[in-house]
DNA sequence: AAGCTCGTCAACCGCTGTCGT
DNA sequence: TACGACAGCGGTTGACGAGCT
């Protein structure tokens, strides 16, 4: 049971503020300051509780709020911020002028996570969901050869900093084992590999795909969100609950799930090779002329140009846009548009 | 024109952290 | 140290409008 609504205790109004609340609840303020939003409603008069009445001032009457649609640069300044930050709408705010907390909970929410839903972006994580892409996609192509039913293991191990270590670990395991099998009894099957795969690299997260811990907002959040316990062997760093949400994790949203693997499926039947398909975009950062990455999911692959060959060669059945949006290197990871400017300058 | 679906966003709810006693 | 009051935060809801059938 948790407590009981404040609003509910005498009768206090609820809903939509009429223009008279409103007045009264600026009036009030700018005479004497919010003080106690406690006791605030009852010295305006208002049949509000403080609660509503804090809300409303903040995220609505303050006079410094800015009203109207996101720029550019605030998105992209909201992106990063995410992508370090996580779900801590308070801390980007406060980084945003003149932009609530709700406000851009209510942006990212209705916005930026779709668009990067259907890049196959994880919105929580801001990496390629590789846990919903078809392993056998990787296994069926250049991996693995079929002529001689072998795995190609130098292509494998160019997986390693996408894939889960204990998955290439099990995969190349089973598979020798599989091709001595199938050596004698001359059947090809690495379905049950496969299933066991894709189980397996299911909550994995790449490791270079976790922000770099250049960046003065990252070292804050790292101060913030961890706890340090220093033992005579070790040092351990642990996130503390509340940072959960900021640090890369797998969420288990199905219906995001359905909405990637559509992607996912579409992309696998229109894009078989990684060449960058938009080489005459220039861009700079700067230029507000620059194309959107976010409506165009062609220029989202420019990055993918940076890849090993071995690696672009074995992902070739996956998702050209997960791959190519962050790319291989740190800088793509914090700021998607200042990679489409290194790799086309 | 009516009904339906979907997107947007203001407002609410409940939990957590902080501070004073 | 324990407890209560309060402020703030993040997730969720629901009203409303636009677009579609």
């Amino acid at each position: 049971m948790g407590r009981a609504p404040c609003c509910d205790k005498n009768g206090l109004k609820k809903g939509p503020w009429t223009p008279e609340e409103d007045q009264k609840l600026i009036d009030y303020i700018q005479l004497h300051g919010h003080g106690s939003w406690r006791t605030l409603p009852k010295n305006a008069g208002l049949q509000r509780c403080g609660k509503s009445c804090r809300l409303r001032w903040t995220n609505y009457l303050r006079p410094d709020i800015k009203r109207g649609r996101f720029s550019f640069e605030e998105e992209e300044t909201i992106i990063q911020l995410h992508s370090v930050l996580g779900n801590k709408w308070s801390a980007i705010a406060a980084r945003l002028p003149g932009r609530t907390d709700n406000e851009i909970k209510n942006y990212w929410n209705t916005h930026i996570r779709k668009r990067l839903l259907k890049m196959g972006i994880d919105p929580v994580t801001h990496s390629p969901r590789l846990d919903l892409l078809d392993l056998s996609s990787v296994f069926n192509s250049s991996l693995y050869t079929h002529q001689s039913h072998q795995l190609n293991l130098s292509r494998l191990l160019g997986l390693q900093q996408f894939v889960n270590p204990d998955v290439l670990r099990i995969a190349s395991t089973l598979l020798s084992q599989q091709q001595s099998v199938a050596h004698q009894s001359e059947i090809n099957q690495p379905d049950l590999v496969l299933q066991n795969l894709q189980v397996q690299n299911h909550q994995y997260i790449p490791q270079q795909l976790v922000q770099p811990s250049s960046s003065n907002i990252h070292q804050e959040i790292q101060n913030n969100c961890t706890t340090t316990t220093t033992t005579t062997a070790t040092t351990t760093t642990t996130p503390t609950p509340a940072c959960a949400s900021a640090l890369p994790c797998c969420d288990p949203f199905l219906n995001d799930q359905l909405v990637m693997q559509a992607n996912l499926n579409q992309f696998q039947s229109n894009h078989t090779n990684f060449a960058y398909q938009n080489t005459s975009t220039t861009t700079t950062t700067s230029d507000h002329h620059q194309p959107n990455i976010w409506q165009d999911n062609n220029n989202a692959c420019v990055g993918a140009a940076a890849l090993p060959t071995d690696i672009a060669g074995g992902l070739s059945g996956l998702s050209s846009n997960c791959l190519g949006f962050y790319g291989s290197d740190q800088s793509s990871v914090i700021d998607p548009y200042r990679r489409i400017q290194v790799l086309t300058t």
